[in-house]
RNA sequence: GGGUGAUUAGCUCAGUUGGUUAGAGCACUUCUCUUACAAAGAAGGGGUCAGUGGUUCGAGUCCACUAUCACCCACCA
């Protein structure tokens, strides 16, 4: 037997452990039908990994989300079910270029267009390589057991497949089309973004009130005057009073900055009336809102912004070609020299800004391609829309979102869901498979027969390759066995801040592709905040980098850190203090291996005649075990953490195992050992799996791993004495007491006091004398026949009866006694309010008749037992 | 403006469908190097479950309101 190191070092297993996993091949399902660890027609358990970006290196949020899938996955693989968990990576369009824009920049002085597009996507390419490998060797030192032979690329060949045919079947049905609406325009990024991609952030600006010229009847309000020479109308309340009279009339204003106005007055319900003067210019090229005036109205829109936040031509001479900063001066210059402006007041505003560039959004007409979520099409036979699809796959509880209360939010979000426009001016990603010649339009992969055809410039929004993600990665559209075999997946878990970019998004492409859910449980994970509970982020310096921490205090202790003590939803503040506390647990069940190894399985001296304390750990076992698989089949991790932490440390650690020095059972303490490891296995693999080695016997499988998860019905658990269980419970309260005695009195651990103990004890202590005097560290143990308690006696209630312990010769009477009268007194109070409750009619007649009959014995008991309490304390004088 | 969550020990958080005396980890106090483990062991202190009211025989748990904090959605221009 080899000898195991008194501290654990994970750094010098770990490498190793991965490689043999991964060497044996059991993390991919086929293998492991082959290898007979499941079956071709067993459960099945499928799992995608939410692939992350390759824009950098891991965070703690993804080591969660590699931490608690693992969990599931491991667990699920062990119970024999046809297990698959598929990995891959994002390449996040415009996250990805804008960081190689940046790179190139700072390193070159270069803009992606003096290199050119081909040249470019080449840069990306290589940077997207060099980030994939970083991440993919980072899940490996997570322990993930990922089946790297199923591993993609949202942007490989067999994903742009997926993405040409759902892009095809989808115009067919004319749920995309192309058209000329406002969009969110990032002059930064130089592309449209999604209203999902774009943030708000509250800042203060000037509200100016002013009116387009002298005789114009109504004063407007606006943060943005430089906008105002492309007003077509004022919009008021329709039961705006104050305004009534002028709705319907067209002005002209011949001068307005150096351009001219037709401003028509209309009335819309979507105007505030105590905003303000109470009626709003309307700006239908450059405002969302206003844009959908200007289609209820049928109002002219009047384009003065370009893409590069310039104005434009239609903005007249004086301010042409001026940024929308330096426009905003000229204008409200402009009006104090004519005289036209009434009031200037500072509020705050919300600004809308781009997620990934920072930019702040320009609302802009352009063209381009959308997908319809409100237009209804034929499935079934029915009509339906999109809007509906998403909607019903959770309505209709094929999908359960854990926690629940997301449900709500996702409703909220298809509620205010509006077309999706898809089509990105960036270079990197999935082309539109568009084809143009003239006024032709082709969806085709590659180009039509013919000459003179152009494809289409732009490229798609990442989510929208990210939507197919549970079926492109299964082979899809072709219909291959994996697909067939493993989906819909069982569960998607992912953090909850992109329940809406990707979840509902994977929901819409599925159930419109496929007809069926893309998998059965969402599980959403919270964020990692640091100790302060502050976003962990490189510019504060507070992140921790998951890798860093798993050098020094092994991966396991850093998993159990994130699934211990975290809940579904919620944030979690992470410190080194806490993983360094998992860290002394790892190596706690190292030195549980310690001392099992040290003994040998074969020799059990009494394995036939089982001692009570066998008979309690079994019974606590098989409570374990029931109680952690529970939990994991309910996706409560942490609660299962705990259970299996307090069993190991409290139950097997603190009593079986000191019980076990004085009367072995060795056989039976590997048995419950191995057990053991075995349920810890899918939170913390490496100790585990390196444990597994050393107490490995003849007939086991290769790898923990792949070895079957603890059974309920097993033999083990068959013939548990529930009297030597409770016999055990005793023992355990008495030495507990006694310690606590020897505490109170002062008796150091180097002397040896008698102990005696009345009949209620006498039985028990008798029998077990061996353990009490080892673990009480007691001289002897003699026991009273007497019923009275004798003189300078410390009087003790375990959980199961009183009893009476004396520690001869160094009882403190007078301590003792003021101990008693407490003991009394507080007593007195419980049996007064006992009382109080049992004479209430409302609850003799309406409660429970166990819970009145338990009550009642209970205040019999404390009155027995203030009796015996008052007898011993005359007793002590 | 609308919505959601949080508020439980000094700190970080659990607490399944309402049910005996509200838990854990860390920190703290005292003692102990006892042959698996000092990254440990033993004993102990510490809580008006944010507040108010309600439902109930019974509320940390359910309902209403209030307070504080956090987040999400929404272009009141």
């Amino acid at each position: 037997m080899t000898e195991l190191a008194k501290i654990y070092d994970p750094q010098s297993v770990e490498k190793e452990i991965y490689r043999a996993w991964e060497e044996s091949g059991y993390f991919n399902p086929d293998v492991c039908i082959t290898g007979g660890i499941t079956t071709e027609g067993a459960e099945r358990f499928s799992i995608v990994l939410p692939p992350p970006n390759v824009t950098g290196i891991l965070h703690t949020g993804h080591a969660a989300m590699l931490a608690i899938e693992d969990t599931m996955v491991r667990y699920h693989r062990m119970k024999g079910d046809r297990t698959l968990w598929l990995p891959g990576t994002d390449h996040a369009a415009i996250a990805t270029q804008s960081k190689v824009e940046k790179l190139l920049h700072k390193e070159t002085g270069q803009s992606r267009y003096d290199l050119g597009r081909e040249a470019f996507l080449a840069r990306v390419e290589k940077f997207a390589q060099d980030s994939y490998d970083t991440i993919v060797n980072q899940c490996r030192a997570m322990g993930a057991s990922l089946d790297w032979s199923r591993e993609a690329f949202t942007l490989d060949p067999p994903r742009h497949r997926a993405v040409v045919e759902a892009f095809r079947r989808m115009y067919n049905d004319s749920l995309i089309y192309r058209g000329d609406r406002i969009v969110n325009w990032d002059p930064k990024g130089q592309t449209t973004v999604s209203d999902d991609e774009v943030l708000h952030e509250e800042r203060t600006a000037t509200l100016y009130t002013f009116r387009y010229s002298k005789d114009f009847p109504i004063a407007i309000s606006t943060t943005r005057p430089e906008t105002k020479v492309g007003d077509t109308a004022v919009a008021v309340h329709p039961d705006d009073e104050r305004y009534a009279r002028y709705i319907g009339k067209t002005f002209k204003i011949d001068d307005f900055c150096g351009t001219s106005l037709t401003i028509r007055i209309i009335a819309d319900p979507e105007v505030a009336q105590d905003f303000g003067t109470g009626a709003l210019g309307v700006t239908p090229a450059h405002s969302h809102i206003d844009w959908e005036m200007s289609e209820r109205h049928n109002l002219p829109r009047r384009r003065v912004i370009n893409e590069d936040a310039r104005m434009t031509e239609e903005a007249g001479p004086y301010l042409r070609g001026k940024t929308t900063t330096e426009a905003r001066e000229r204008v409200v210059q402009w009006l104090r020299d004519n005289d036209l402006l009434e009031g200037e007041e500072t509020i705050t505003q919300s600004v809308s800004v781009a997620e990934r560039t920072g930019g702040i959004i320009e609302p802009l007409p352009k063209k381009q391609w959308f997908v319809a979520v409100n237009k209804p099409f034929e499935r079934d036979g029915k009509k339906t829309t999109l809007k509906e699809l998403i909607a019903n796959a959770v309505k209709s509880g094929a999908i359960d979102i854990i926690p629940q209360r997301f449900e709500k939010i996702y409703f909220h979000w298809i509620d205010n869901l509006r077309d999706w426009c898809i089509s990105r001016q960036i270079w990197y990603g999935h082309r539109i498979p568009v084809w143009y010649r003239g006024n032709e339009i082709v969806v085709s992969e590659h180009a039509p027969d013919g000459d003179g055809w152009k494809q289409d410039p732009d490229t798609l929004d990442t989510w929208f390759s990210s939507g197919l993600w549970t079926f492109s990665t299964l082979g899809w559209p072709d219909d291959t066995p994996d697909f067939r075999t493993y989906h819909p997946t069982n569960v998607l878990e992912t953090g909850y801040d992109i329940l809406f970019f990707w979840v509902a998004r994977m929901i819409l492409m599925s159930t419109y592709l496929i007809g069926d859910v893309p998998f059965r449980t969402v599980y959403l994970h919270g964020l990692i905040r640091d100790e302060k509970g502050r976003k962990m982020s490189k510019s504060l310096g507070n992140a921790i980098d998951p890798l860093d921490v798993s050098v020094r205090y092994g991966t396991d202790a850093v998993r159990l850190s994130l699934l211990i003590g975290s809940t579904p939803g919620q944030d979690m503040r992470l410190g080194k203090e806490k993983i360094a506390g998992y860290r002394n647990f790892t190596n706690k069940l190292w030195n549980i291996g310690r001392y099992v190894l040290s003994q040998d399985a074969k020799n059990a001296h009494i394995a036939e005649a089982r001692t009570p304390a066998d008979h309690w750990i079994l019974a606590h076992l098989q409570n374990t075990v029931a109680t952690v698989t529970e939990h994991l089949e309910k996706f409560r991790f942490s609660q299962a953490g705990e259970v299996l932490r307090d069993f190991t440390w409290n139950d097997f650690a603190d009593w079986y195992i000191e019980a076990h020095k004085i009367e072995r059972n060795d056989a039976l303490l590997h048995t419950v050992f191995r057990t053991l490891l075995h349920l810890w296995h899918p939170f913390m693999p490496f100790v585990t799996e390196e444990l597994f080695t050393h107490i490995k016997q003849k007939g086991d499988r290769d790898f923990l791993m792949v070895s079957q998860w603890p059974q309920h019905d097993n033999t083990l658990y068959a013939n548990i004495a529930q009297d030597d269980v409770m016999q055990f419970d005793i023992l355990k309260d008495l030495i507990a007491k006694i310690r606590a005695l020897r505490a109170l009195y002062n008796i150091t651990p180097d002397k040896k006091p008698l102990l005696t103990c009345d009949t209620n004890l006498c039985a028990i202590a008798a029998k077990h004398k061996d353990i009490i005097m080892r673990l009480g560290r007691v001289a002897d143990v003699i026991a009273h026949t007497n019923t009275t308690p004798p003189r300078e006696s410390a009087a003790l209630t375990t959980a199961h009866g009183t009893g009476y312990l004396l520690l001869e010769g160094l009882v403190d009477t007078a301590r003792e006694r003021e101990r008693l009268s407490k003991e009394i007194a507080e007593l007195t109070e419980n049996i007064t309010a006992k009382q109080k409750r049992l004479s209430q009619e409302s609850f003799v007649t309406r409660a429970p008749q166990d819970v009145v009959a338990k009550e009642k014995a209970l205040l019999a008991e404390a009155q027995k037992r203030v009796t015996e309490l008052h007898n011993a304390r005359e007793n002590l004088t």
